[in-house]
DNA sequence: TCTGGGGTCCTAGGACCC
DNA sequence: TCTGGGGTCCTAGGACCC
């Protein structure tokens, strides 16, 4: 079994416990630049508003709306975030916080009756923090995701659903049935895992609610769609794929992007936001005790723009060896800037992924061929030691290509005599 | 005029190896 | 003229999530 607890409309309702003069009112809160609305309350739900969608749009849709708009406090959300998480935390032997408002619960050997535990816990949430939140309850993560929707919706829409489902909901405790008709009446877009793109090609197949694709044969998905898809309809099924992360696994690519505040055309600008972007990744990576083996940067213009002749590059630079050194990575991330960077465009965002990370604590010996330390003249001395004593080409450098190899570039000598004197597999031999 | 940021996973295709 | 089969690794792009 698993739970899903979910606060209601996170950053607006954060706000709201600072600012109850906010309540009531229809309240967004903005993406960085104050761009787009990326939380709303149900006030401003109800207008029509959309998830994402750019304040100036609605500004210009409902000017007379009293729509009030905060710009992202991430700072504050985090903290309330993990108040939030260790007092829901309460609710089972193992979580796993699956987003800044969202955390799954494994309620593995957990006794009792689960929606009153689950009505405990959202009404201590309420108490100690002042923020609304559901519950959802079911055998797999998708269900549990999909019972916390039905529990929102129950409570926002009286008459959506049963109103008994309201704020904590436990799919499992519902007769087949029951939950047969739950499904039937629910889309299948609400179905975690089934975004835009499946979902319209779900419909145009015939499907429409969740109970449709949950009847259909996992292997038919499989080989029409994908294996995620069939993971979605299996866990649909009852049939967990989906494990809970009981620990945090370390990133597997640290990014740091930022659409400008405004238009940049000179590549000097570029370098400063890039070095500025590295600056902030590699500190991420520090802190989760990581190197870096690559460093990718890219640029862009508007897409939005429709004027503007568009560009849009990116380019992977290896680094010499995984590190986590700031300077080290910006000074490639810079050669790589400058390679894709073309004059004429009107750039809007830039950013910088670090990939390839790797544990610290992993480190790959080597000839530091580069260190300014290291006594430069007595390695060349070796090297020639070496090859002195083993034949040219013993040690070489790797770019000038394997000596056993068929190097096209080296010269012809067919015809060679052999070296009679200096080696003494030549020497000749005297027969009487 | 103004349109976010940070992630994960899967797949297809190309390059390469024996 | 005739040109295999099995595998790995990497990358770009697609789709999804919040």
């Amino acid at each position: 079994m698993y739970a899903l607890a979910d606060m209601n409309n996170a950053y607006v309702s954060i706000e709201r416990v600072f600012r109850p003069s906010l309540e009531g009112h229809p309240v967004v809160v903005l993406s960085n630049n104050d761009g787009c609305c990326v939380a709303r309350s149900n006030e401003a739900k109800d207008l029509g508003i959309a998830m994402g969608e750019p304040i100036f749009q609605v500004r210009r849709r409902l000017p007379n709306a009293g729509v009030i708009a905060l710009s992202a406090n991430f700072t504050l959300y985090g903290d309330m975030s993990n108040r939030f998480m260790s007092i829901v935390s309460g609710l089972g032997p193992d979580a796993e916080p699956y987003s800044i408002d969202e955390i799954f619960v494994g309620m593995a050997g957990v006794r009792g009756d689960l929606v009153q535990r689950g009505h405990l816990v959202r009404d201590r949430v309420q108490q100690w923090l002042g923020i609304p939140c559901c519950i959802g309850l079911a055998p797999t993560k998708t269900l549990a995701k999909l019972a916390n929707h039905i529990a929102k919706t129950a409570e926002r829409k009286p008459g959506s659903y049963p109103a008994d489902l309201a704020r904590v909901c436990n799919l499992a405790a519902l007769p087949a049935s029951d939950l047969d008709a739950l499904l039937a009446t629910t889309g299948l877009q609400e179905v975690w895992g089934i975004g835009p793109r499946i979902g319209k090609q779900l419909q145009e197949a015939g499907l429409h609610s969740v109970l449709d694709v949950m009847q259909l044969d996992p292997a038919t998905v499989r080989r029409r769609w994908s294996v995620v898809l069939e993971r979605t309809v299996r866990e649909l099924q009852g049939q967990p794929c989906i494990a809970l992360e009981d620990s945090p696994s370390p990133k597997k690519e640290i990014a740091c992007t930022r659409s400008f505040g405004q238009v940049v055309t000179e590549l000097k600008d570029l370098e400063e936001a890039v070095s500025e972007f590295v600056g902030r990744a590699a500190e991420k990576l520090r802190k989760q005790d990581g190197q870096a083996g690559q460093v990718l940067v890219f640029i862009h213009t508007s897409p939005f723009r429709k004027d503007d002749k568009q560009y849009s590059r990116s380019v992977t630079v290896p680094l010499r060896r995984p590190t986590a050194d700031t300077s080290v990575i910006a000074t490639m991330a810079l050669h790589g800037l400058r390679a894709i960077y073309r004059e004429g465009f009107r750039y809007a965002k830039a950013g910088v992924l670090l990939l390839d990370l790797q544990d610290s604590s992993v480190q790959q010996g080597e000839l530091d061929l580069d260190d300014p330390g290291a006594d430069r003249g007595k390695l060349m001395r070796a090297v020639d030691v070496l090859n002195g004593r083993f034949g040219r080409g013993a040690v070489q450098l790797a770019s000038a290509g394997l000596a056993g190899d068929a190097r096209l570039w080296s010269m012809r000598q067919e015809h060679k005599t052999p070296n009679y004197t200096t080696s003494w597999a030549d020497l000749p031999i005297a027969r009487a």
